[in-house]
DNA sequence: TTTAATAGTTCATAAATACGGTACAACAGG
DNA sequence: CCTGTTGTACCGTATTTATGAACTATTAAA
């Protein structure tokens, strides 16, 4: 597989796709983790960030529904495929939507580390 | 049997539970459409607004999870449940999230009615 | 080239979830 | 009581998701 990978286009980004990649927790996770980190972060760079006992195969169906939603592109680098956020692309498709998911999942999160998940 | 229909407090909202909520098509239009009336809507009403053949039992499993995701309040008026969307809580909660989402579902609603402009 | 190591994908299957039909409960009017 | 209206509970079917095993792709070493 040299590159066949699917990125939708900008104007087939949909938003019931964006919110149906997001409304896992993990997937959320994944996305708010990808925003940290500009260069992007394979899937074991990400299963290690998140602490999460997470199978290969399961990130791997993560990420293709991240990359079918239009949340994120990844690029192959070597063996290994780095993935990040379609930043740009999601701000001019829709202004603020994905800023304003991020900005929500914070606020949770860090509510809930205040009660025991110093980390 | 009056069962105390089950609302979660605004603490209990998450951003995973609303984005879950929204993912489906026909619950962001039912969103959109409570968004609309103030006064509130029911299923059957719901149903003839969107204009769409939807079964009773499938409206009610929307509404349901729209509930439990905290985004509409249900209230029994006589032999209805009229529902509203928790505007104020949510805004509370999570700042601009829904109105973000909503603007996006707008966006592409108007996008794919027409193809250039005109109305 | 072969062999090994690393990174990720695809397949098969089991578990979870969603949709919609049917029966039923709650309320209003008679 | 009965009848009509509105919504819910339950269940069978269909779709979706999670994950281990096997496979592909790339790099390195000999």
């Amino acid at each position: 597989m040299s590159r066949p990978l699917a990125h939708p286009n900008s104007e087939d980004i949909t938003v019931a796709g964006i919110l149906h990649a997001l409304a896992d927790p993990v997937r959320l996770a994944i996305v708010s983790e990808l925003l940290k980190a500009e260069a992007g972060l394979n899937c074991t760079q990400m299963t290690d960030r998140l602490e999460v006992d997470m199978p290969k195969s399961t990130c791997s169906q993560h990420y293709r529904i991240l990359r079918e939603s239009g949340l994120i592109v990844s690029e192959r680098k070597g063996v290994e495929l780095t993935s990040r956020v379609r930043l740009r692309e999601l701000e001019t498709r829709f202004p603020g939507l994905l800023q304003s998911i991020l900005k929500a999942h914070e606020q949770e999160t860090t509510k809930t580390r205040r009660r025991g998940r110093g980390g």
